[in-house]
DNA sequence: GGGTTCGTTCTCCCATCCAGAACACTTTAG
DNA sequence: CTAAAGTGTTCTGGATGGGAGAACGAACCC
């Protein structure tokens, strides 16, 4: 459903804000050409922003400022379920030596919550607020599984299945496969489907009426991954730390 | 210097954002009534944000979504004193088993970057974005002493010295003379100000033109800080974590 | 000097924002 | 059961204010 009366200059304004992420810091004329806007428009809205803290200005370089970190810390912080996970994907990390990671799901698309790093991890390009399609990582498909399956379908709808790689699912029933797998298994695997030589395994967290609230994961490189690891102690550990955390959102 | 043609639809966007932020979940109409606007105008500019996954509505109750937490967390990926110091400020907390903490200086308010728990650490609640005075805390001392005078009484000037405690600082005779010290010491120290029973140790951290980028810290309750340790092995390690991260800063 | 950028300012017309009223519900009261 | 009071949502027209386009000032670079 969309808005009936939509306000134009707000959606001008988030315009901006997306090509100044998108753009980094850069000067006024730069942007404009991104818009569909006139570059007076464009100072105004600018300026605005500014005095607002939404935006620094440095030189005649306007960038993002850490305005939207407060309102999103801020948003992430008010979560339960993240204040019940956090400390259990961090140990998760610990233990494995490897990266943990968090993701729920919004508006069809995944969201990192955080991610932790072991002694081991490697460093992947994912960071708190990055968004994802769900049918591209191990944590996608693990909360997929467990949605009904009209939203999933809803999901496909509006996101599609783009393919990230040649590996990666790309059609509808190949999908609806892998995600009955999932479910079979109890855990979800990415076996270098998103990176060449990454393997992943993520477990769903669901609350005491089996809805999903997010899934956690544990990300490391194939040569530290054997295929008795991929199905055997790894997704052990997973699910046994999915397990805690689903204990201790139940109080 | 302010906007000489600020965008008001935009503000009273921004100004509906942050209510929401204060006040979390919640209808269109209390949601109102802590606004200069009439209810109309106020779904709209819901619906609008709505369609651009600023804000979620479940129910009859609209709450901010993840998207800020996207722009934030680019913003804070694409700043480089961020990427270098964050591994290291893992490595504090890790080693003391305390929490460790980044801070940098923006619209001469603190902004946390980052927290990291060790294994003993106490939960403060703060998180990334959170801002604070900067005269509140040994981070932001460690930053306001290698600040220009002049920019510290512009920060005095537009941002106060509200006193959170009796303990802590209130004029701006009584910061100058903590600055001194915090610059002949090298570090700054928070003994209970903020918090009752709570010891802080920060140290700046400077780039190779002696513009200081930020402030990390190790926050740990007073029983585990002896005197002793408040001015020997704490600061110690602390300004030794600095010290790395102002060396790679210069590659 | 002339020619090109850039960011910023100005003004006036017309798009559009929004108060207020009306509507469609659900909840509460008696 | 009806009535009253709450909610979120829709609609409309008139006052407001957003922004195109032009002009300005300050850098640059031949």
């Amino acid at each position: 459903m969309d808005a009936k009366h939509p306000v134009r200059t707000t959606e001008k304004t988030l315009a901006l804000v997306e090509e100044l992420m998108d753009r980094g810091p850069c000067g006024v004329t730069e942007l404009t050409d991104g818009l569909d806007m006139g570059k007076s428009a464009v100072h105004n809205h600018l300026t605005t922003l500014r005095e607002h803290g939404y935006v620094l200005k440095t030189g005649d370089e306007y960038q993002l400022g850490l305005k939207f970190l407060e309102v999103g810390g801020a948003t992430r912080k008010s979560m339960e379920f993240y204040q019940v996970a956090e400390p259990e994907v961090k140990s998760l990390a610990n233990e494995t030596g490897e990266l943990a990671n968090l993701l729920v799901e919004e508006q069809g698309m995944g969201v990192y919550l955080m991610r932790s790093k072991g002694d081991e991890a490697v460093d992947l390009d994912t960071y708190a607020g990055l968004r994802t399609h769900l049918h591209t990582t191990a944590l996608g498909k693990a909360i997929l599984a467990h949605l009904p399956e009209d939203r999933v379908e809803e999901i496909i709808e509006r996101r599609g299945l783009e393919r990230k790689t040649p590996r990666s699912i790309g059609s509808r029933d190949e999908l609806f496969e892998v995600l009955e797998g999932v479910r079979d298994r109890g855990y979800a695997i990415d076996d270098g489907e998103r990176l060449e030589g990454l393997r992943c395994i993520a477990a769903p967290v669901k609350d005491s009426s089996d809805e999903v609230l997010g899934a956690i994961s544990v990300s490391a490189p194939a040569s530290r991954v054997s295929d008795e690891d991929l199905h055997g102690e790894l997704p052990e550990r997973v699910l046994s730390a999915a397990n805690v955390i689903e204990l201790n959102i139940n109080y």
